[in-house]
DNA sequence: TTTCTGAAAATGTGATCACAAAAAGAGATT
DNA sequence: AATCTCTTTTTGTGATCACATTTTCAGAAA
């Protein structure tokens, strides 16, 4: 596997960090017609930034992920330059590239700007939604629940955001959304770890108050039901676990 | 002016955007040592859409901006690219690159969000601000004031973030800063517009409110004063006036 | 005057190269 | 065994170039 490429991918964590990569980043996402070698690496990299494939502190080299993508530094430089924009990446003094280091104030402060920003967007959306998208949301809801039995903790994770995502969106102005992406993207290297120790999957949120709420067009009881969601778990994941074994990886 | 550089800074409004690009951007900032190329561009750029120097839909051209700050395209690309992933530019897809049109719900939900975001930070900063740090804070208060009596917009909008920026990042976790710097890029733009519009400057503020406030530790209070002065107006420009103007203008 | 057409210019994209700084590694010294 | 030193390799940076697309604009046609 090391042989593969004459250059490594990742500084550390090389066999751990392809492994996850290879099947998030590598073959599914086929680059679009159209898309700019520029566009693909970005949301690639981004994606599998997003759903944990990078631990934290993890660091990555332009011209790696260059022959990783098939491409050149050019355009891989500018996609990492953007994900440094929104906090999904790190420049070093030093000219090293990292996924950040999350100490467990930084989380809390995550977790607490995640309710604030999404308690928010939630609000905002309520009057925007039709009845047919609130029966879109449950039905990814259910999804969620599928993925989390069956134990595929990515495809949870994916339908979780998915779930939020479509909440906010119902916005036609939705200038939060690439916020609050920006906190998930910071939080992702955190669910990396979580996946790797967390066994159990719990279905614990509180989606169906959430969708019951958006129902009856109760702003408060929106704004309360997601924010409970964020404070106790993270698409199957208890926060509480999640923080435990942040403090212990310090 | 014009025959100046063999190509055009801007394709729109050139005079107007070059007159006040000029002194914002091109001769007081000097390279510090050790700075990238790519990252003085990114600030430079980033300084002068935050304080209005772009109207909105002004549309930049890589190499001419690489010519404008003596540099190449590649580091004038990256930096462009950073300046998107926080909402101060635009690609568009016929790969012009341009300062996002603002609509008056859009400009809503950026203030709407201002207030969720800012008044958030000013919570979680209050347990972490010294006594020292908020004369400092009151002190820049007081120096917003007399730009503003001065008559020197740019220098009141200036103090007047760095009135915000002084609570909200004494935070030692500053995650949402970032985020807030995002609304303020995007509401750049529209300030610019004021600046061009409005001739009386108002010293109406809740600083005074929101300073008594922290002296008191008083969360509900600082939020609230944060939250009354961003709906009330930007540095000296009433809100209304400038929601009305943006309608105009659409 | 307006609209259409085609050539010329401008522009974003991505690959490549030279350069300086940093990191890694081999070998000697303590 | 640990530390230091010097060479080699790796890596980010920025400039340059070729290419395809888009825009611009002059001139013809209606």
């Amino acid at each position: 596997m090391y042989a593969d490429s004459a250059r490594a991918l990742f500084r550390d964590d090389l066999a751990e960090g392809l492994a996850l990569l290879k099947p998030l980043v590598l073959p599914p996402l086929a680059r679009p017609d159209g898309m700019t070698t520029h566009d693909y690496a970005f949301n690639r990299l981004r994606q599998a930034i997003m759903v944990g494939a990078f631990r934290p502190g993890t660091s990555v080299t332009i011209r790696g992920l260059a022959e990783a993508l098939e491409s050149s530094p050019t355009p891989v430089r500018e996609a990492l330059r953007q994900l440094t924009s929104i906090g999904a990446l790190q420049f070093l003094e030093n000219r090293r590239i990292v996924v950040p280091h999350i100490t467990p104030a930084r989380f809390e402060e995550l977790i607490s700007l995640r309710i604030a920003l999404e308690s928010h967007a939630a609000r905002r959306a309520i009057t925007h939604l039709s009845e047919r998208q609130i029966e879109k949301i449950a039905a990814i809801d259910d999804s969620i629940e599928t993925e989390i039995r069956g134990g595929d903790k990515v495809a949870a994770l994916i339908a979780n955001q998915a779930f939020h995502r479509m909440i906010y969106t119902a916005n036609p102005d939705p200038v939060a959304m690439p916020l609050i992406e920006s906190v998930w993207l910071q939080l992702g290297p955190i669910l990396g770890i979580a996946m790797e120790h967390v066994t159990e999957l719990y279905v614990v949120d509180r989606h169906r108050e959430a969708i019951d709420a958006l129902r009856r067009r109760d702003e408060g009881a929106v704004a309360d039901a997601i924010a409970a969601d964020i404070r106790e778990g993270i698409g199957g994941f208890d926060q509480q676990a999640v923080a435990r074994l942040l403090r212990l990886a310090a």
